[in-house]
DNA sequence: GTTCGTGCAAACCTTTTGCAATAGT
DNA sequence: ACTATTGCAAAAGGTTTGCACGAAC
């Protein structure tokens, strides 16, 4: 079976880019904290950690080579920095998130929320929907003291 | 009947703020451009225009101030700057956008498109949701060659 | 040899902060 | 007088860019 990163690699010649080694070392930093929403910054420092010869400017060009590739979605929270967050393969919607304003965590809700909403836009508004960014914030079920609803109903990992 | 801005001012003053002659300025060119999705510096060389004294860190610092105070909502749309727009009276939702990725124009949404998904989130993910951010980035009437939606349908006005 | 990609440092841009001066009560 | 607020300039923080060097075909 062929890895994510050959297909990677794939999309990168089909584009007319190489996968250099500093690209690869990035790629690997995403696909090892997929769950996490990285800053650049804590890209570089993560890809630093094996290969400690790269640079800064090296990560920005390639998180901006992967978000024009749509291989990551660049997210901003509101705070100052810039987040990239690898897409699910053959996704063809941008997944949802839960910001938790007590302890910050971010939650991902993969399940498409925006069918039917918008269906309503698209009809409403004479609007072509290509993309979307919903976020809530809110309180999750640790700072709640509420069970992890992942463990009570397991629709995101039957998706 | 009372104006907005004597409500803003009373919203302040029961936070112990002041409605300065600047801070006022601001809110002001913020009433006059409602529909618009000003950056800081928008709003700056706005006020600038009848209020020539006014530095920039202060309009920073009340655009802070009205944050903080629901008075307006700071939005990002991914540019490099934070947008600031006026909230609704009343409303306790904040409003969708709509991004035209042909032309650059910000439409608004101020029909509540959420109201079925916040359950379903509060319900499955066991998030106590406080505020949103809903943004669709693709393709609008105009750029389509379709009639406008606002005529077509009154759904935005009778709200 | 030409093209693409990299590392470094400088530049850039938006936003925040320190501080002395000012305004309002 | 006391406290909140302002303006200015400097600093901060994240991101981009110019450029010479290096790698790959």
């Amino acid at each position: 079976m062929e890895s994510r990163i050959e297909r990677i690699k794939k999309q990168l010649h089909s584009a007319s880019y190489k996968l250099t080694p500093q690209r690869e070392a990035t790629v690997r930093v995403l696909l090892e904290h997929e769950d996490d929403h990285l800053s650049a910054e804590d890209v570089y420092l993560l890809v630093k950690e094996k290969s400690p010869e790269i640079g800064l400017a090296t990560v920005y060009r390639t998180l901006e080579l992967l978000t024009e590739l749509k291989v990551v979605d660049k997210i901003n929270f509101g705070d100052g920095v810039s987040r990239y967050d690898l897409r699910q393969e053959g996704a063809d919607h941008f997944h949802h998130h839960l910001i938790c304003i007590e302890c910050g965590t971010v939650d991902e809700i993969q399940e498409d929320l925006l069918g039917d909403v918008e269906k309503v836009v698209e009809h409403d508004w004479n609007f072509k929907i290509k993309d979307h960014r919903l976020t809530f914030h809110g309180i999750c079920w640790r700072c709640q003291g509420k069970p992890d609803p992942k463990k009570a109903n397991d629709k995101r990992d039957k998706e």
